[in-house]
DNA sequence: CCAAAAGTGTTGCGTCTACACCCATGG
DNA sequence: CCATGGGTGTAGACGCAACACTTTTGG
């Protein structure tokens, strides 16, 4: 299967609409496993940038928003299911050089999930791989295209959610409690925060958390309440990240 | 010029990427005058909504960016230069139904200018005017596409980057004083602030108004000392709207 | 008992709101 | 002098970082 693009160089066509551009979505998947921060990538199986590191993602279809697209993707690529994880549009990359196939827009999504499995059943997901986002020699990762960018760019709006939306709890798989709560904020912000000081703050804001009732028993240490995600969205006050700075 | 995609043969149709979508910008451009916040509107002059107002915007060129391709469009449609405003992306909106010419995804921008005059000559921007976003009737104001949206969030947006950053200088024609600035947070928030306390949060934040040791005399009471924009982008801390809430 | 983690109390510091007050100008 | 808006001082409320302290479990 092919398909092609035709234009002329002429001053005509450059005033002219373009009507051949290509329109993609790529996905910034995070979670929290093994107490780091880690992305979802895959392993270019074709085309340009071939064997290197890649985030996932595809073209868009006809009848498709961008948002679909996006849920698409992430199912046939990761096998993932977008109602399990908070999914939102980044922004677009446009660099007319960004893809040595031609012309073709990039719209990044971000998506913050709980450590799921990842069904790598035969499909394209099968190149699919969680890599830490903080590498330990704390080099970047040189992934395709411009998806360092992208993934810079997600990793900060993901910081900047933390502080203002209830989005942390979209890391936690139910029930879940405040220490692991915790845990997904420092992996995010890549520093430590105050047990004490973190609990006060989550609890006080009104419908960020649901007790069930239930605890867990840790292998050692007073067992801790259960808790499930609330109805809040936003976080007022917002839970600053004052001073400290994390690498990258 | 041709470049050619090569993908797998199964599902066939499903699995073509879309060749046809177009792309546009559309911009999202407010300044204070008369005391309101007003948004740059144009009446279109042909298509569909003809006669109805739209943001102005249109489509992207070959070799450009989208953020070279919304300097453009702002030229083109208003005669103002890029360089006198702030300007940043918004997101896409990419709804199949949203331009009933067929496959439209546009990518909004949004721009905070001073009250500049529109040059008006023989050009596009013949047909462009500020209008007050907040309607003395508190109705919407009805734009063609979905442009009613992308207002809304361009609103949000504009008031959430007031709060964290230092883009409200950019509403005001340099020198300007420190109750010119307060009155662009007034006109963008819909509420009145103290003058007491809002002085002294600008002056605390370092770089953001750097003083050029002129004053202005106004017809009655003390003059005010004079400012230029700093080189600081980011308010820290930030400028918060707490409680009070704005119409719209 | 001890270790470890959950959870509470307290203190001191900094910021913000509200409002009183002073300053500089034109009339 | 007064009116008007620019600019400063200050007291009380509030939020938060730091850290001591208590509680609840397993071994």
């Amino acid at each position: 299967m092919t398909f092609s693009y035709s234009g002329r160089v002429t001053e005509q066509v450059m005033r002219r609409p373009v009507a051949g551009v290509t329109v993609t979505v790529d996905l910034v998947i995070f979670t929290v496993r093994q107490e780091r921060l880690q992305v979802l990538l895959i392993e270019r199986g074709q085309g340009p940038f071939l064997g290197q590191r890649a985030l996932p993602g595809g073209f868009i279809r006809p009848g498709e928003t961008l948002d679909e697209a996006a849920c698409r993707e992430l199912w046939e690529e990761t096998g993932l299911d977008s109602r399990q994880l908070h999914l939102e549009q980044l922004r677009a990359y446009s660099e007319p050089s960004r893809d040595p196939r031609g012309r073709v827009i990039t719209v990044a999504y971000l998506a913050l999930g709980p450590d799921l499995p990842l069904p790598v059943a035969g499909t394209d997901a099968a190149a699919a791989h969680w890599t830490p986002v903080y590498a330990p020699d704390g080099k970047g990762l040189s992934l395709a295209f411009d998806h360092d960018e992208i993934l810079r760019d997600g990793l900060e709006r993901a910081r900047s959610q933390l502080e203002h939306t209830t989005v942390a709890a979209a890391f936690c798989p139910e029930p879940f409690t405040i220490a692991e709560l915790r845990g997904i904020y420092e992996a995010v912000w890549g520093f430590k925060l105050d047990p004490s000081n973190f609990r006060r703050k989550v609890t006080r804001t009104e419908g960020f958390l649901n007790p069930t009732g239930g605890r867990r028993f840790p292998d050692v240490g007073r067992p801790a309440a259960l808790y499930q995600r609330g109805p809040a969205e936003l976080l007022l006050p917002p839970l600053l990240r004052t001073s400290e700075v994390a690498f990258l």
